[in-house]
DNA sequence: CTGTTAGCGCCTTCAA
DNA sequence: TTGAAGGCGCTAACAG
C-alpha cells in the first residue's frame, strides 16, 4: 500500500499541487468553492495524510521539542513531564523524552541527536558539567528552558523550587514542634538544589538559634549511609529530628528505622523534601515539602513555546522563576503525635 | 548563524555533495585517503551536523517510535516507558511519549499525529474502543506492539501480565494465611487486565473452595466507593481480607481505614495488584503482586524494533507474551502479624 | 482564483 | 574513485 501524496490528491481532484497545499494550510481566501469541495472529497476518498517530515524540511520547524531529564522514575520528573506533555499537546507540539541519568556525556549525546532531528527547542534538567554544550545551544539560537537546576551566567530561563525559602519553613516548623537537634541527610552536593538546600539548612538553623552539629550531617552517597545512620540513631546520640533533602535520601532512613526499631520511634521527627506517594498512609504519616511539579512543568513548556513562536529568545527582565514549596504537615513531625 | 549543510562541507572540502554523503554513510570502500581526511576536517571546522529530517524524507525512516500509554503518572507506566526508552536509545531510536488517558478519541488523535510525523512504529496501551484505528495501522503495515491490554482478533504482538495466574497465587496465599471471606475492589471492568483479574478472582475463589460473597465485591468508579467500604468494614460484616485489583483502587481502602480505624485493623489482610512505592514502609507493610514492568517494556521495544528492522510484521507463532507476576509477601497479609 | 517553478537537505543510481 | 542529476513530499513566491 503506497503512501498517498499531495500529488495524488491533486491529480484526483484535477488541480495542481499548490492548490491542494493552499487548501491544507487554510489559505481559502481566494479559492473557489467548487475546487475546495473537490479537494476535500479527494482527500477523503484517498485517505490522504500529509507528511509532516516533508513539511518540516521545508519550513524548518518540526513542532517537536526535546526534554532531557535526569530520570523519569523520579516522581517529580514524572509529574513535570506529564505537565509538559499536556501543555505541548494542547499547542500541537510533540515531546521526545530522554533520560540522561545526570550523566553529562549522555546528555550531550542526546542533545546532539535531538539537534539532528531539528527539534524546535529544549527543556533540560542540566547536569553539572555541560556548560559548553549549553552555550553552543544559545549560540545557535535554540530556545532552551532549564528546570530544577541553575547554571550560573547563562541567559536561559530557569525554573526551580525556592529551596532556601522552603528549607526555612521546614526548620521553623521543626523548631516550633520542639526539635532542637536536627540531623540532615543528602546525596552528594553536586547540583544546585542540593547545595541550595544544604546552605539553606545551615543558615536557617543559625537564624533560628539552633546548633549545627556536624556529626548529624551527611552529604554523601546514599549507599554508604548506613554507618552514619547507625551512629546517629544510637543511644545517647539520637537527634530530635531528621531532615531528608529529597525523596531518595528518605529511603535509607526509613529502611534503617524499620529494620532497627520496627518503625519510627515516638521521639523522632521526620521531614523530607519532595512529596512521597501515599505519604499519608505511612505510620506515622510523613511530613513533606512538596514541589509544585505540574505548575513548573506547565510553565516551562509555556516559556519554551513562547520562545519558539516568537522565534528567538526574547529578552526577559529576569531569567529566574522561583516556585513556592508546600509544607505538608503530617504526623511524623508533630509534637502532639508523640507525647 | 546559518545552518551548515552538506553542500557547505562539499564546497569547503572541494568535493561534491555525494562524496560527502558517501563518507557520512560509511561507504569508504573506494574513497581516497586524502579526500576522506579533507572531508573529516571540513566537517570539524564547520561543525557540520547532518539534518535528520532531510535524511528521513529520503529514506522514509525516522528512527522514532511513538508510545501511547494511558497515563505516565501510573508507576507501572513510568517504569515501562523508562525501559522502552533505554532500549530504544541503545538502538538509536527516539521515543515520542503520549498520554491518552484511556480516552479513545485522544488516542486516535495521537496516532494520526504520529503517523503524520512518520514514526517507524507504535507501542500502545490500547483503549477499549479503537479497533478500527488499530486495523488501519495494520493495513498500512505499521509495526505495532500492544502492552498491558489485549485486543482480540488482531495479529498484533501483545504483552501482558498473566493475570489469572497471578490472581490464583494471591488467593492461594490469602487462603493459606487463614483468610476465608475475601473482599474485592476494582475500577470498572472496561479493559482486559481488570476483567481478567476479576474473572480470575471468581474462578480462583471457587477452585479454592472459598465462598464468593457478592456484597464484598465492588467494580465501579473508585470515587464512589466510600459507601461500599463503609458497609463492608462495619461490625458484623468485616471480611478477613481485601484484595485490590490495582494500585489506584488501594487508595480509597487505605484512606478509609486510616480515617476510620487510625490504621489497618489487626484482623484484616490486605493485598494489592501492582507494586506500591515504599510499600515496605507502610505499617503494616503491604503485600503486592508486582508486574515485571522493566522486563515488559524492554521486550515490547525489542519486538517493535525487530519488526521495524525486518521491515514488515514477521509472522509469529504466537502473538501473545504473558509475563509472570511476583508476589511480594509482606506483613499486611501474614497471619502471624496479627495474633 | 489557480498553476508553474524552484527549492528545503540529503541520498542514490549512473556515468565519467 | 568521484561527480552530476534526479527526486523524497511539501511550500511559497510569482505568474497567468
Amino acid at each position: 500500500m503506497k503512501k498517498v501524496t499531495l500529488q495524488d490528491v491533486a491529480d484526483h481532484a484535477a488541480v495542481s499541487k499548490s492548490t491542494v497545499s493552499q487548501y491544507l494550510n487554510g489559505r481559502y481566501t481566494y479559492m473557489g468553492e467548487r475546487t475546495k469541495r473537490r479537494i476535500e472529497e479527494s482527500i477523503r476518498t484517498l485517505q490522504y495524510q500529509p507528511n509532516a517530515i516533508a513539511r518540516s524540511l521545508k519550513q524548518k520547524k518540526t513542532t517537536t521539542i526535546g526534554v532531557i531529564m535526569a530520570n523519569i522514575l523520579h516522581r517529580v520528573s514524572t509529574q513535570t513531564s506529564r505537565a509538559i506533555e499536556d501543555f505541548c499537546h494542547a499547542k500541537g507540539y510533540h515531546v521526545i523524552l530522554c533520560n540522561a541519568d545526570d550523566d553529562s556525556e549522555k546528555e550531550k549525546q542526546y542533545i546532539e541527536m535531538l539537534k539532528a532531528k531539528q527539534v524546535d527547542g529544549f527543556i533540560i534538567y542540566p547536569t553539572a558539567s555541560n556548560e559548553e554544550m549549553y552555550k553552543s545551544l544559545l549560540d545557535e539560537k535554540y530556545p532552551v528552558v532549564f528546570l530544577d537546576r541553575k547554571v550560573k551566567a547563562l541567559s536561559i530561563p530557569t525554573l526551580t523550587l525556592r529551596n532556601e525559602e522552603a528549607m526555612d519553613w521546614a526548620i521553623e516548623h521543626l523548631k516550633n514542634q520542639g526539635n532542637e537537634s536536627i540531623a540532615y541527610i543528602s546525596s552528594p552536593l553536586t547540583i544546585s538544589p542540593r547545595t541550595e538546600r544544604y546552605d539553606g539548612f545551615l543558615s536557617s538553623m543559625k537564624r533560628h538559634g539552633l546548633t549545627i552539629q556536624q556529626d548529624l550531617i551527611y552529604t554523601d552517597k546514599l549507599s554508604d549511609s548506613t554507618s552514619f545512620l547507625k551512629k546517629i540513631f544510637s543511644p545517647g546520640h539520637f537527634p530530635d529530628a531528621i531532615l531528608s533533602s529529597n525523596d531518595r535520601s528518605l529511603v535509607p532512613v526509613l529502611d534503617y528505622l524499620k529494620k532497627t526499631f520496627k518503625g519510627v520511634p515516638e521521639h523522632l521527627s521526620i521531614l523530607t523534601f519532595d512529596e512521597v506517594e501515599y505519604a499519608e498512609f505511612f505510620q506515622p504519616s510523613i511530613t513533606t515539602v512538596e514541589q509544585p511539579a505540574f505548575e513548573m512543568g506547565t510553565k516551562a513548556a509555556e516559556l519554551l513555546i513562547d520562545q519558539i513562536d516568537h522565534d528567538g529568545l526574547q529578552h526577559l527582565d529576569d531569567y529566574y522563576f522561583g516556585f513556592q514549596g508546600k509544607l505538608n504537615i503530617r504526623e511524623s513531625s508533630l509534637k502532639r503525635g508523640r507525647d
